[in-house]
DNA sequence: ATCCCTGCAAAGAGTTTGCAAGTAA
DNA sequence: TTACTTGCAAACTCTTTGCAGGGAT
């Protein structure tokens, strides 16, 4: 796993310039306009591969389908389980601290690759209180 | 939605007397000791509601199908995006301190049912080095 | 030359839904 | 007697896979 090919690098691109979390069909639709002819199980294929290479990473969404997301810059998410929104925030978890607490608790060790916060947005909340 | 059966209630025994974060296919089998005819839609649509009533707690997985959990007591939960594995783990987060930071940082406010930390776990990451 | 890559079409996993009949309040 | 629930089967969403040919190293 590694040759170049130009979808791969085309789906690189968008991630690089999306930051509204895609689904696959959105990079699919969006690596459309650069690359008309590519199908959609090489944009599949290629996600993992850049997942698999730690170019981008997998969101774990609690509803629909996948989410990816290109690391300009490290930061956690915050997901709505009710409508899938997603919120970035910046700094708030002490990595070293939470390995610690881990390495004690679980007996085993772990590379905490992220932190994410599941919880009901605003939005949702006052729509439930109707 | 609120009437009572007998199937929802299997369903929940099963779910207090389990603490392996089963499956929906899990559940449905071990519910099958009890509730011979059950089907599996029935114990979809219950697993659901069992959730919108808060009574479990799904897991929003990395890789295979979602998982559910009843909560005895408040925990968090580790899971290896690559294998699955889950580890629950104790008092780690102050959820008083996040919500704030949320609400400075996304100005928005969110009620945060849980954080989920993934990463690999120590015995993927062995094998990962052959 | 060899291995990785592609597009296409088909298959797969996991989950939801429509329906007619049964049960709870 | 209305509203919720069930089992069954079919449908649905999202994702992966087999294959034959093309491209990279």
């Amino acid at each position: 796993m590694n040759n170049y090919s130009k979808q791969r690098e085309a789906i690189l691109d968008v991630m690089k310039q999306n930051r509204e979390h895609p689904t696959a069909e959105e990079i699919y639709t969006l690596v459309l306009e650069k690359e008309p002819q590519i199908s959609k199980s090489t944009v599949y294929r290629n996600i993992n591969i850049l997942v698999e290479l730690g170019e981008i990473k997998k969101l774990n969404m609690a509803v629909g389908p996948d989410r990816y997301d290109y690391l300009y810059q490290e930061h956690s998410h915050a997901i709505c389980e009710k409508c899938g929104s997603i919120f970035d925030f910046y700094d708030v978890f002490n990595k070293d601290k939470l390995s610690n607490e881990l390495l004690k608790q679980i007996e085993n060790n772990m590379d905490i690759n992220s932190i994410t916060i599941y919880g009901i947005c605003e939005n949702c909340k006052s729509k439930n209180k109707k």
